[in-house]
DNA sequence: ATAAGAGCTTGAATCATATCGAGGGCTTTC
DNA sequence: GAAAGCCCTCGATATGATTCAAGCTCTTAT
């Protein structure tokens, strides 16, 4: 059971050890957050984090996929970021979420109780160092999805999510040519600011002009990187 | 000559000085940075960073506005976000700018050479705890920024950027019901994810509704606050 | 086996925003 | 005081994305 092989582990042998908030940390600190994480798991569609709630705890994704998101009244939704293994929930120095948190698959997190996190942040120069490192990286990456979601055209956000994708599916620093969407139809609309049809119908279209193969429906291949990429639309100069 | 009044002060008369990166400085620390601190002036219009050049300095914006935004190849535009006095401009522990900054309006920066404000950074946990905190604020605004472009309607749109144009004006925690826009109607479009066309076509429509009153192209009050909020879309539960 | 539900695709009609085109009111320049 | 340029407004038309509607393919439940 991959549950209890997770539960069991020590920092020593995490999986996101030498990426996550704790990356920099030396033996010493790396034992005294070894001393206040505790696992938690979410179910696949279960809320992780609720905006008004309260935040009892931070944490890292160590496995699984959830996604930061906010509602309108009327229902109208958007999703604003994407958690993989590595990335951090939850923010220091704030009592009340602002945003939803909710896992799309089965997820499991390594959480600390927020004020207990909140001590290390202020004594520990490697973990708030490598807290602002991540949160500048994510305002950077914040910044990138508004310029698709202002300015891309539905096509075009359909060809940088696939990019966006087959990059961070790679272990190492190329790009992966296959792999599995880790969100439906409706979540990638969300994601994008479009409707559910509009994502179906260019999915459609690029398989049509041969920018991508799909297996099933989950299932993605690439022929032709660099043509996808065009699709892209070009913002890196 | 307001340039030369701000370019003598010391520290301690900064506007600036309770807001910006240095507000949890301590005398100790105001003094180390006042020594390797420089003001430089940028006037409007002018580029103050450019996506791919190398970052010589960091900084915090004095007086003035300044956008940050990216240009695609064909010419569209996406600003990310507006700088106003006390925001920090460049990324300690990246030596290449990702993003285009530029001077909306006459801007002056107290700036740091990015190797020594480095150098800052790692050595005064009060500055790396400030820039964290500023950091996960401009984060949250990026997301809210992203569920604006999104999913808001253009007179939505208009409407959310007027309330924050009146939030930030006001000088203590209330709205200010008249303002000055500090944006053109291009720079707004940029903003918001619109033509100019839009943006101008949907001023008249709020005018037209009394939701606004337009004293000249600039100058904007604003007869109901609750009106106007209610335009803007309701995001927060 | 059959039914029900979730996730996906497709077509047709509609709508919001973009595009194209024109012109008005400023300010600056010579 | 005419000319040029910037910023803004507005009408007509075009178009990309949404909305509405239907049906398809799995999987799960009965």
């Amino acid at each position: 059971m991959i549950q209890a092989l997770i539960l069991d582990r020590n920092c020593s042998q995490c999986p996101i050890r030498h990426r996550a908030v704790c990356a920099t940390c030396d033996d010493e600190e790396i034992l005294a957050l070894d001393k206040i994480k505790f696992y938690r798991t979410f179910e696949a569609g279960q809320p992780i984090m609720w905006s008004g709630d309260r935040m009892e705890f931070v944490g890292s994704v160590v496995s699984g996929t959830a996604t930061i998101e906010r509602l309108m009244e009327d229902g109208r939704k958007q999703t604003m970021g994407l958690l993989l293994p590595s990335d951090f929930i939850g923010r220091p120095g704030r009592n009340t979420a602002v945003f939803d948190v909710t896992a799309v698959t089965d997820v499991t997190l390594c959480c600390f109780r927020r004020e207990s996190f909140e001590k290390m942040v202020a004594e520990t120069p490697h973990i708030s160092q490598r807290m602002l490192e991540m949160a500048l990286d994510e305002l950077d990456a914040a910044r990138d999805w508004m310029l698709l979601l202002g300015r891309k055209t539905a096509r075009e956000k359909i060809a940088t999510f696939l990019m966006m994708v087959a990059r961070r599916t790679s272990i190492d620093d190329t790009v992966a040519t296959r792999f599995e969407l880790p969100l439906t139809r409706e979540a990638m609309a969300d994601f994008l600011g479009l409707t559910i049809e509009t994502v179906s119908r260019n999915f459609s279209a690029l398989r049509k002009d041969k920018l991508i193969v799909l297996e099933d429906k989950r299932g993605v291949s690439i022929p032709d990187i660099d043509a996808l990429q065009a699709e892209a639309g070009s913002d890196a100069p």
